[in-house]
DNA sequence: ATAAACAAGTTTGCAATATAAACCAGTATG
DNA sequence: CATACTGGTTTATATTGCAAACTTGTTTAT
């Protein structure tokens, strides 16, 4: 019974941070998105963003494409399989981790 | 849109640590636990488990009282109102990312 | 033409913290 | 009496999340 609930202990850090974890979410939920977008929707600043997203390229659950707007460079981000499948085991872990904690 | 994912930005951070959330978790289901259930029930080392105590005890998420069985040191966990409250909280937060990022 | 402002990021410095290892007080055992 | 065991607490360290400073290039003002 607790273990179930110990479930969430090995839980993936890198998602846990819930800034990381908006940041995939975002991404989740379209092809590609670049840097500014992002910084506008998580209102986070240009280094935390820039951080987080090195993290999430570390571990290759985001893929980085450094491209140009005219003249002016851009970031683009799109979510890789691997991030996806990962974020589905988080959002699954985190439910679980409710379901079982009812009343 | 992305203003209900960005909720998660200011989830508890107390109860964010998985460690501290299966803690609390248990606490929830109990009316006390003493430190060596919770430490068999966690799978936390005994210092590792004494601070994350200390840590909700210092929030009142919990109150610690000490005493003895016997001769033998016990200390007794439970949660408070606070820290009922807060988990409820902290756990609708979650539902809400799930729930928010579906498919 | 050159300085000042702006855009889009990255790097650095620091404070907080999760974990492991060492320590401690009291009790039971050989 | 010494050694081991219980039930913890404290200390040391390595990792971080965040803010502030820096960088590279472009645009605007003078």
């Amino acid at each position: 019974m607790a273990n179930d609930l110990r479930s969430l202990a090995d839980v993936d850090r890198l998602l846990h941070e819930p800034s990381r974890a908006v940041i995939v979410a975002i991404l989740s939920a379209v092809e590609s998105a670049d840097f500014i977008f992002l910084q506008r929707e998580t209102g986070l600043t240009r280094g935390n963003l820039s951080a987080h997203l090195s993290k999430l390229e570390e571990a290759k659950y985001i893929a980085i494409e450094k491209t140009y707007r005219g003249k002016i460079p851009m970031t683009l981000c799109r979510l890789t399989e691997d991030g996806r499948q990962a974020f589905d085991n988080y959002r699954r872990k985190l439910l679980n981790f409710v379901e079982q904690t009812k009343q």
